[in-house]
DNA sequence: TTTGATAAATTAACATTGTTAAGTATTTTT
DNA sequence: AAAAATACTTAACAATGTTAATTTATCAAA
């Protein structure tokens, strides 16, 4: 059935016109002030035509965030080459940071909004497997660089949490504007890394201990 | 002028009752569901009112993003009673996290919303004081933890930075529901004490280094 | 090719929102 | 008591997300 087939492509490609043009909308103006007729104006069609593709405004925003994701793992396809856990750790960590900072619109949806959680909430199966997966490997990175005695033993979770913690903070602190005068704009970033490669080094069994 | 003083005064509890009914509704309701109607509502005046206390809806969040800055610094009222710079630094942090924690709305105004941040930068005084002085003070506890050798020598900045970045990157992630199955609800929080701890213990001189 | 059904898109409308302009009541000053 | 300033309200606007009703396009069967 070549027929199906084809009107199933046309559907893909609309709903990819209209994350585009979300997308696009969000980058140039921000999220506050995108809306439904804007968007539907970019793909020249009539505003209730997108609710044919997306259910409401916050299932936009949930396959923007999926595709934030996506970009992310992307970015991380230079990772299993770096064959040391602990090396491996200081690079998921930068490019966390990079990641973040370059894409601030993606990152905000994909960490900060409340919108996507919402419709993750409203569906059957309600959890977060993208950031559950993305916790997950910083885990299992962890435990390997405990076991391999390259950092100190700790609760893994803990750490963890503490390692995302803190990147997501320096990232998120930025993004929303509270890094202030504190650290001056063409600073921030080496800042942030700074930051993280202090935190990487006081566990890293490398450095020697007076 | 006695007279001058009391209208002065009513200007102030109308204002004040604005505020109150404001963060009334964003506690019960969340930010989302916040309208200038409602808030008049409450109060029991005509929604245009509102604005002749109020340039606009962003003012009211930035006046209880100051109010939160308020209330926080009366939970750290107990700090200075603790001599040791490095308990200090431990209840700072431990305040920080409770602090989140037990006022998501406050905090989410600070630390997260866009809001309050616009606000200030139609202002002529356009810096973040409060925030500033924030990180001011933990900068100098941090200075003072490293002149008296009870934490390892480090850039300041860059360790003020990964302290604030992870305990709000762990707020926030739990406000903003990132937290999703990896943490328990219930142990969120001890979860979340732990971590810092950890980032705290691994600096702490008096920690044994093997 | 005409027909009739199915799918795709549009127009019209609704309720809600932030905000402004114009008008009314109330208080203060003269 | 009249005039002026202050406090408040009503009415209205444009913009928003979303739904219902209606039109237009698509395409297989007659």
């Amino acid at each position: 059935m070549g027929i199906a087939e084809r009107k199933e492509k046309q559907k893909k490609d609309i709903k990819k016109m209209i994350l585009d043009a979300s997308m696009k909308l969000i980058i140039d103006e921000g999220f506050e002030n995108i809306t439904m007729r804007k968007i539907a104006d970019l793909i020249e069609y009539s505003p209730t035509t997108v609710y044919l593709y997306f259910k409401d405004k916050d299932e936009i925003f949930f396959q923007l965030h999926e595709l934030g994701f996506q970009k992310m793992l992307e970015m991380n396809r230079n990772l299993p080459e770096i064959k040391n856990p602990l090396m491996r750790l200081y690079k998921m960590g930068e490019n966390y940071i990079n990641f973040g900072m370059q894409n601030q619109e993606f990152y905000d949806i994909m960490f900060i909004q409340q919108a996507p959680m919402d419709t993750i909430e409203k569906m059957d199966d309600c959890d977060w497997a993208l950031g559950d997966t993305a916790i997950g490997a910083l885990q299992n990175l962890l435990q390997e660089c405990m076991e391999k005695g390259l950092i100190q033993k700790a609760p893994v979770e803990a750490v963890a949490m503490a390692i995302w913690g803190m990147v997501h903070g320096l990232v998120s602190l930025a993004i929303r504007n509270r890094m202030g005068k504190m650290v001056p704009k063409e600073n921030l970033l080496s800042t942030m890394h700074t930051s993280l490669n202090w935190l990487l080094g006081t566990i890293d069994n490398s450095f020697v201990k007076e």
